[in-house]
RNA sequence: GCCCCGUUAGCUCAAUUGGUUAGAGCAUCUGACUCUUAAUCAGAGGGUUCCAGGUUCGAGUCCUGGACGGGGUACCA
């Protein structure tokens, strides 16, 4: 027996598989295909539902239908002549009814060879029992595909959260709220894609493999190319292809994808994680505050039916209107309780810092500084949405400077739940102030932070041919898909986020 | 990177101060059963207690190291 040999080689034959392929090496015996191809569905589910959930008594019989169903076994009640079970596609589950009077005694007999977890195919037509469930009542039934493996239990399903998110699939067959979360996630995509284009945005797709990496403060992922023999970066953010797009005249662009960046894992992040990024010409940060409130307000609505989400225990009001919208200053002053006495002034704002425990770099920028108080003091207090806006230009090279002030720049971040949910500013387009700021990364590379930007001479170029004013935003999907469904970690609502590969 | 916690049957969980042969429910197998839905009833089988050492008369339990996972923290945006 082959099949018992390949599972025995790979050293997982318990006893519970070892049964069921021994059953499955009998249906062959009995020139029952174990997965054939030729069942043909004429119905889903849930479109089952939808014609009968009001239907009932002669009403329902006189029904004169059959109905070709297929999906997985996902319960099973048998008394010996007559079986009631459970078949899940992907809209939605039903009873079927299975008895040996009606199928026949041979068929009825192969029937009782199924499994929780197989996949089968049944035609029949529909009934209520004596409980009043809607029940399809087999008429012919097909094995569809077999399974060699036990699902997890009925009652508790699959608790264990490593075996959820390295046996996805099986996590996706018997926890519903996973399936929930993942369709949640393909929705909101949608919406997005949806009100950017009505916006008059076009998506374009910019290299994720790249020998300059740009556009993001991060740490890259290396990788090298055979036949150019050439190091390359895998993406830490698409911004400075996206604004060449500008340069070239495309003037509304955005891109949906994935990101690299080799830093730490955790609740808030992945290894490689989806953004979105858009840019606007003519538009300054200002407007893209009023798009961004439009756009997650619309989002929420859509997805979840509200544009108050709750997220772990408190509600969160995306409403148009209901977001705040304070300068970086005033918001260490406001919220995190630090004087412009204090982070105005270098040696005053340095030893603050070190005062609340954060390490100080030699060296490091007034606006460096502040940031890092800004993490400890102001961002875990942002639960209600918040535009913190004018941020130090020392921390945002690609950011254009404020007309009337240059040390900060026309910059937000939006904040939530006392996170980061995107990052937006109105770009930089002046060539010469975008070299100078790169060579201060340069230096600061140099000086050994390996996250400083690389210089990008053809970037630099680019503007050089002549970038329209524009704004730019980069949203972090998997955060606003935890949000939207009120999920603790990033793993929750990424369908397989990177673990150590598994022992054994 | 550091700290804390966890890992026992296919799944969900027990196991007293270190003490007999590591238990239960579900699942599985055998039998009964024609309206059940965590079906029920009778019986049976199923364990590298994550791995490797150590302490002990005796280790699931204590110690050391390691693996994997979870949470926190740091770095970082």
């Amino acid at each position: 027996m082959p099949m018992l040999e390949a599972l025995q080689s790979r050293d997982e034959l318990n006893p519970v598989i070892k049964t069921r392929v021994e059953k499955a090496c009998g249906l062959m015996d009995e020139n029952v295909h174990l997965y054939p191809n030729d069942f043909k569905r004429d119905t889903e589910i849930q479109e089952i539902w939808d014609q009968y959930t009001e239907v009932e008594g002669e009403e329902l019989e006189a029904v004169d239908r059959e109905f070709a169903i297929a999906g997985r076994v996902v319960s099973y009640r048998s008394f010996g002549k007559v079986t009631f079970f459970h078949v899940q596609d992907r809209s939605s589950k039903i009873q079927v009814y299975a008895a040996r009077d009606e199928l026949g005694a041979d068929p009825y007999k192969l029937f009782k060879k199924t499994d929780v977890g197989d996949i089968v195919g049944v035609v029949g037509g529909l009934f209520r029992t004596k409980t009043g469930e809607l029940t399809l009542k087999t008429k012919s039934f097909q094995l569809v595909s077999k399974s060699m493996r036990p699902l997890p239990e009925k009652y508790h399903g699959l608790k264990d959260v490593e075996t959820r998110y390295r046996q996805r699939y099986v996590d996706l067959i018997v926890t519903p709220r996973t399936k929930e979360i993942f369709e949640m996630r393909t929705a909101i995509v949608r919406e997005l894609r949806d009100f950017l284009d009505e916006k008059g945005f076009m998506e374009v797709e910019t290299p994720m493999m790249q020998a300059i990496p740009g556009g993001a403060t991060a740490k890259p992922f290396e990788t090298h190319h055979n036949a150019l023999d050439m190091k390359l970066y895998m993406r830490i953010a698409p911004e400075l292809y996206l604004k060449r797009l500008l340069v070239g005249g495309f003037e509304r662009v955005y891109e949906i994808n994935r990101n690299f960046r080799n830093e730490g894992i955790s609740t808030q992040h992945n290894p490689e994680f989806t953004m979105l990024e858009f840019y606007w010409a003519y538009a300054n940060f200002e407007d893209l505050m009023d798009l961004t409130e439009e756009m997650f307000s619309r989002i929420a609505k859509k997805v979840t039916g509200s544009s108050v989400v709750p997220y772990q225990g408190v509600d969160v009001d995306l409403s148009v209107g209901a977001w705040t919208r304070m300068a970086f200053h005033e918001s260490l002053e406001k919220i995190g309780g630090v004087s412009p006495e204090i982070y105005a002034d270098y040696d005053k704002c340095r030893d603050f810092v070190k005062e609340k425990g954060e390490k100080v770099i030699e060296g490091e920028k007034l606006g460096k500084l502040q940031a890092k108080l800004f993490d400890v003091l102001v961002e875990p207090k942002l639960v209600q949405p918040h535009f913190i806006y004018h941020y130090p230009t020392d921390i945002s090279p690609l950011s254009r400077r404020n007309e009337d002030n240059p040390d900060i720049t026309d910059r937000f971040e939006l904040f939530m739940t006392g996170r980061e949910m995107a990052n937006a500013f109105s770009e930089l387009n002046d060539p010469v102030d975008q070299r100078g700021r790169f060579e201060d990364q340069v230096a600061e590379k140099e000086a050994g932070d390996e996250e400083a930007h690389f210089m990008d001479d053809d970037y630099v170029r680019a503007l050089e041919y002549g970038m329209p004013p524009a704004a730019g935003q980069g949203v972090g999907i998997d955060r606003l898909v935890m949000l939207l469904t009120d999920s603790a970690s990033i793993r929750e609502v990424i369908l397989f986020p990177l673990l150590r590969p598994e022992v054994g």
